[in-house]
DNA sequence: CAGTGGTCTAGACCACTGG
DNA sequence: CAGTGGTCTAGACCACTGC
């Protein structure tokens, strides 16, 4: 490793020279630093969704500091759950192709079921379209006008009864490849496919809510009246570094289910 | 303190009896233990909200453990924020009587507007009353039906836009003394004042968030035609020791503003 | 300057997992 | 049983605040 500081040449803050006029460098401390390293691996693809990383001894010795150090920045790290902690065994790159993760990015619980075992969303892709990125699309997911997006439009029904239609938009680039079939083929959550296919983890999203009326285009898909309350969830998805990757506009009927969220 | 565990007699899992075909207590680490007792001082007022508590040293030595045992404590109080820790300074009760905490509980935020600085919203009390609760309202605030409760109204303004319309209900009890008066001739947040006048504090909550019509009751105060789609957030705000305390239905306009949400 | 929280270390021991 | 993460301790030192 090129980059492992050595033990007498730690991190230190305010080390190097800086531009005058610009404020001092923050004091960084040693367990960010080695959270900073070990991100780096991350978005290196040292590890992949699902392997286990080396163990705390492990990465103590890698980095020439103490376990508690390495404790510290894995910690935080589990906190931003881009990694998961399983006592006795490792501590393993977190990834959307695990079943209790589903429900961090899909909010919209039915109203009464207790459980949400009433099966999982049946889907329909509508269609799956090479375009170029409008301005607003560009703005969003980092791009310029007029570069390569896919465009998917898809139907998700619960129950027989179609609950949400979304419209997803990715840059061209790190999709290349992806195709209806592709798609129309898959089981399981789109986030795992594009980890598997296309090496892209989404880590955080924020998403825009309102309430619309439906379009006539939306009523038709949802099978509801013209006009009729929908919720618009608007959501940007970043993957590693604070990168956009993937913008997504959902219609979410919530005639008998609600988007749900916890305020603390 | 009668109830400070000593150094012979330390609180470990699995003590004492416990009823026959139930499951062996899980075990419990110190720093929870600690985290427990700091709560139940917390829940019984020790310490006000905006208070400082006592140091880490003072807690280690009061508690018979050490400093870290202790700091590990406070760093789950402070990630519920319950605490807020402040480095130099010390450690202190979380309140609502502050700026930057406002928006963690109204997740409206405007359209453009790149800072939110364009003023706080202007407020209008329609009504105050005292009801005896519904059915519905009885269950979710863990009331019996017909118990005394205080149901109050307002509208949220933001420029002199009319955008939210606000139904509360407040368990009698712990707010005996509540008039449109003191709700009327108050600035500052509602969390802040439940705080200082009833000393109730609000520590999270659960949404659930719909896509509406508006009817023509709503129409009319929030000046849109009816039938106007409105995000309908249905609040239930839980006190120390998860006690729901304060059932609350917002009807929000959302053509200049949206909600917002993070996913992490 | 003293007092606070924040970092870092080294080491012991515990709880959990799997072979 | 060995290897993993989880807890707990004791002590040193650093960064920040306010007097």
């Amino acid at each position: 490793m090129a980059t492992t500081p050595t033990p007498s040449d730690p991190i230190t803050p305010g080390e190097g020279s800086f531009a005058p006029g610009s404020v001092a460098p923050a004091f960084s401390p040693l367990y960010q630093q080695i959270k900073g390293l070990i991100l780096r691996s991350l978005q290196a693809g040292e590890w992949k969704p699902g392997d286990m990383i080396p163990s705390e001894l492990d990465l103590a010795a890698r980095y020439k500091v103490s376990q508690g150090t390495v404790r510290k920045a894995i910690d935080e790290l589990a906190t931003d759950n881009l990694v998961v902690r399983r006592q006795g065994k490792g501590t393993f790159v977190a990834t959307h192709a695990e079943q209790h993760i589903q429900f961090r990015f899909l909010r919209l619980l039915p109203d009464q079921g207790t459980l949400d075992e009433q099966g999982l969303a049946e889907r329909r892709i509508i269609d799956c379209r090479r375009l170029r990125a409008s301005a607003e699309v560009a703005r969003q997911l980092g791009l310029r006008t007029g570069d390569a997006v896919l465009q998917v439009r898809r139907v998700l029904a619960f129950g027989g009864t179609p609950t949400i239609l979304e419209e997803i938009w990715l840059p061209g680039t790190p999709f290349k490849g992806l195709t209806l079939d592709t798609l129309a083929s898959d089981k399981g959550p789109m986030y795992a496919l594009f980890e598997s296919q296309f090496g892209v983890r989404m880590v955080r999203a924020s998403e825009k809510i309102k309430a619309v009326g439906a379009d006539a285009d939306a009523a038709g898909l949802l099978a509801v009246a013209e006009g009729h309350p929908l919720l618009s969830v608007e959501r940007l998805s970043y993957t590693y570094n604070d990168t956009p990757m993937e913008l997504r506009r959902g219609l979410y009927r919530t005639d008998t289910r609600h988007y749900r969220n916890e305020l603390s």
